[in-house]
DNA sequence: TTATCAACTGACTATATAGTCAGTTGATTG
DNA sequence: CAATCAACTGACTATATAGTCAGTTGATAA
């Protein structure tokens, strides 16, 4: 608290005019980042024509954020037991686009452009795999740019959900 | 350092006699919990015989793992900050597993069984999905067993390493 | 000029708890 | 029996820091 007062250039009492304690500032910071987070990737997700498209927007846009905010995404990481925060409350943050995702994936499946899979399931691995690759992004000294990253995941989905053609007998 | 003492029906002081602090007693439990975790896991991996076993082997293994240590989970999810714990040295202990997974998913790259895919990238996702997975497992009242996790992770991982046939224009 | 008050200040309090160490215990030995 | 000592004890110390509150400031109003 004494090192954000003085961040702020403001006293420590101050603070405590505008929030209640260290944990209720943690959510606030957490709130609007996730906001902000979840807002872009559906626009993203959103402004993509196809399920293909989608995916690629959904990991993209999560990718370039978490360069963009590399000490934020640190301190999450490392630190999120400090502020009462659970791995449930960043699930819950997460579960807005992942819906999002699977619901995409639900009218591609019945629409017939993909294979028949667990819409819900499927969308949840997505943003593991994304997560993860955000986090060795953070940590290695990375020289692949945010693209090429979701572009391998993206491919990668795109081949599990490609419908399997009838094929000579092997 | 009261409740562990207590726990372990001894003073506080009998604990700094075989540990020099809170986080040598974090890393050792770590360690040893770690250590037989991947332990498992490469048993059973080497004692699949092909890659599709393999892969289905590193899964389970894991989701099996975390099932029998809920706890452990838990707390390495949500306090790992507390004790000095950085996501990098979670990543150190996956290294081991991961890249034997990726050596694998390299020989049946060369050997023409699956399509060529950047091994080493491949084998993290998987690892990423699976912890992913374990996770959820562990937040909501799961109904699903570990079998049925493992199996839906690795058909879709399958489906997605498949060679892909010539196939009829579309 | 004085009163009022909202915003602000920062020295201080309260609390938690990792780590310490002077003292105890009980087994072993000469 | 007395001496020695390794293992152990737990009351105590040291430190960090979230949160408090009596007092200050400066603008506005009467």
């Amino acid at each position: 608290m004494d090192e954000i007062a003085k961040e702020a250039g403001i006293a420590k009492g101050t603070i405590y005019l505008y929030f209640r304690s260290k944990k209720e500032i943690y959510k606030a910071v957490m709130d609007r980042d996730m906001e902000f987070l979840n807002k872009i990737t559906l626009e993203r997700m959103d402004a993509a024509l196809n399920l293909e498209g989608k995916i690629r927007a959904f990991t993209l846009a999560r990718l370039e954020n978490g360069e963009a905010r590399k000490e934020f995404f640190r301190i999450m990481d490392s630190e999120s037991g400090n502020f009462g925060l659970t791995r449930s409350q960043y699930r819950d943050w997460l579960r807005l686009p992942v819906l999002r995702l699977a619901s995409a994936i639900e009218d591609a499946s019945q629409r017939g452009e993909i294979r028949r899979v667990p819409s819900e399931k499927l969308a949840w691995i997505i943003a593991d795999m994304t997560r993860g690759t955000i986090q060795r992004r953070l940590l290695g000294q990375n020289g692949t740019a945010p693209t090429e990253d979701s572009e391998f995941l993206s491919s990668f989905i795109w081949a599990a959900l490609a419908i399997k053609l009838n094929s000579p007998e092997s």
